[in-house]
DNA sequence: GTGAAAGCGCTAACAC
DNA sequence: GTGTTAGCGCTTTCAC
């Protein structure tokens, strides 16, 4: 631990005043240069445009946009980067290609938890400066009246507050619960996903639905609260599997919960596929990778956040954007479902 | 295409001196309140915390960092999103975890290709204000002397300049060569990547040091430019592989390359494994996926982006840190390399 | 204990 | 064509 003096003082970073006084003219004008206002003399043009690129001067994002009205920036607020925001990162990102917009991804505060409220703090915090627009991922409050376009990915609240994306969780479960039916599995548990994320009623609901379309009795005692969350479900799934009548496969809410199950099958001692089937929801890169690979419903994470901008971009440009799109989800089959056991 | 009259006017984000206003106080005292100051009386701290929840205040990012010091956030910067830095953006944000630190992803304007020299405008524009210090991922020109602490990821330039991460492409290269040639295959060709890029001379070096070491002749003649980009790899792909006397393995210098050399050869009616052999270099999630699954050599890019936050964090602390952190590569066995045909 | 005033880096009116 | 001035939202001396 030394004092700031021992480390090599940094280079402070050159400002709009520095290049005004080595150029030997007003802020003013420097001002007018970089951002090409006419009215300067192209002797005085090149001048400063020689110091600026002396200097390596660089306009700080940070002092313009609070002066300016647009900063060309469109947010992406997320909770924390994992698999899920990663892949609509990858997305939104392509789709951006040439619309002249930076993306700036913010996640406030990393926690084991997300704070209640992440993503009003992070919008009120980069609203009305830094960004033009917003996408926010998987929001689970609704959003306050906002000072700028937003576009919500997966919402808690359905529709009703900002214009929404996401694929269609329903569907998706009947596909994944009729992939087992066909298996032949017919004592299924599900764990389900956050109480406070509409994705997950919806995938319950396709649940619900599956087993009373095939005309099997709904079990609440099949259903375990996993939150989305790998240790959760873990935890749903030692109190599931111990039982002398456990189920022969299981519908989670997500990967990250297959996952958790997965680990518990195996320190009960249990093959996957072939004493239990597993099957998960949203198809994260990991899904492929594991072993067994994860039989999933895939959702398309990349079209969704390439969508997300079109809709936020339509907006931007003053028109009116639909209020909601959802896409369809699909069965991918891997390895980690076979026939239920005799 | 409405007047913006038309549209549900927006609320604007309320500012501190809405608050001041709303509470009686002076903006001054609210800062005081907002940031824990002592030397407010309880009974007005009061009032001015109700007002702050009930105008759902939340302090700007931006006007606040052009003020202070501190913003207590770290800058990530990047070309764009796609696989390989969003494998790094979730290392680093795992890492992030507990450290109270916040994360900002920023990719400069998007482009087909992205304009030299991204890195040192991106971080003029946030250093100094908005970001503590800057995590920026495979920087191809040379860093300036910077205002906060850097670390940088796969760079070009090697050592020298800010401190650097990067995974052992030598070695790397030398676990996909041994690979191949135990399966016997003689005929090896290489699709070399970014010539601007440290990693790419890195793995061609160590793909002609390993056919020295088995005694081969270099055939120059077998090496083709593939820029890193699918596009270019099927180009070279094509003239190497049309020719009589074509390789019976391709070793690409990253998954993407890889996977246009298995899209041209798939065109040519040779079948991969069992005519062609391929692997790739990264381990980006499309190569467990992929049909064939593409057999390749794992950077560990999570732990890459953990150990580079960790670095910064050290510097941040005002630590020396490491100058240069090499990670190893593992060689990942899947479809898409097999004995070489008889 | 509280507020007035200066200033962070920049842009936009408006003088000159 | 150029410089002066005000002010974006906020924090921080420094008077009162």
């Amino acid at each position: 631990m030394g004092t700031d003096a021992d480390l090599s003082a940094p280079t402070a970073r050159s400002t709009i005043t520095d290049v005004a006084r080595a150029a030997g003219v007003s802020v003013a004008t420097v001002s007018k240069v970089i951002n090409g206002r006419d009215g300067v003399a192209p002797a005085t043009f090149q001048k400063v445009m020689r110091v600026v690129s002396e200097l390596g001067y660089e306009t700080s994002l940070v002092a313009s946009s609070l002066r300016r009205r647009r900063t060309g920036v469109i947010g992406i607020l997320v909770a924390e980067f994992e698999p899920y925001s990663s892949e609509l990162l990858k997305g939104i990102s392509a789709a951006a290609h040439g619309t002249g917009y930076e993306l700036l991804a913010y996640s406030g505060p990393l926690a084991a938890e997300p704070p209640a409220g992440w993503e009003r703090r992070s919008l009120s915090r980069l609203a009305g400066t830094l960004v033009d627009g917003a996408i926010v991922v998987t929001p689970t409050v609704l959003m306050p009246d906002t000072s700028i376009p937003v576009v919500a990915i997966d919402p808690h609240t359905g529709r009703g507050g900002p214009s929404t994306i996401d694929s269609d969780n329903v569907a998706g479960s009947h596909l994944a619960m009729r992939h087992l039916l066909e298996l032949g599995h017919r004592r299924i548990a599900h764990i389900s996903g956050r109480g406070d994320l509409e994705s997950s009623h919806l995938r319950e609901r396709g649940y619900r639905e599956a087993l009373e379309q095939a005309g099997l009795p709904f079990d609440p005692d099949l259903v375990r609260d996993g939150e989305y969350r790998r240790q959760e479900a873990a935890a749903a799934a030692r109190e599931l599997l111990a039982r002398p009548d456990r189920p022969t496969a299981v519908f989670a809410a997500n990967d990250l919960s297959a996952f958790g199950v997965i680990e518990v099958a195996h320190e009960l001692g249990l093959r996957v596929p072939e004493d239990l089937s597993v099957i998960g929801f949203d198809d994260i890169p990991d899904a492929s990778r594991s072993t067994p690979r994860l039989t999933t419903v895939a959702q398309p994470l990349g079209e969704m956040g390439a969508e997300a901008l079109r809709m936020l971009l339509a907006l931007l440009d003053g028109n009116e954007a639909e209020r909601h799109i959802r896409l369809d989800a699909s069965l991918v089959v891997r390895d980690s479902t076979a026939p239920a056991p005799a």
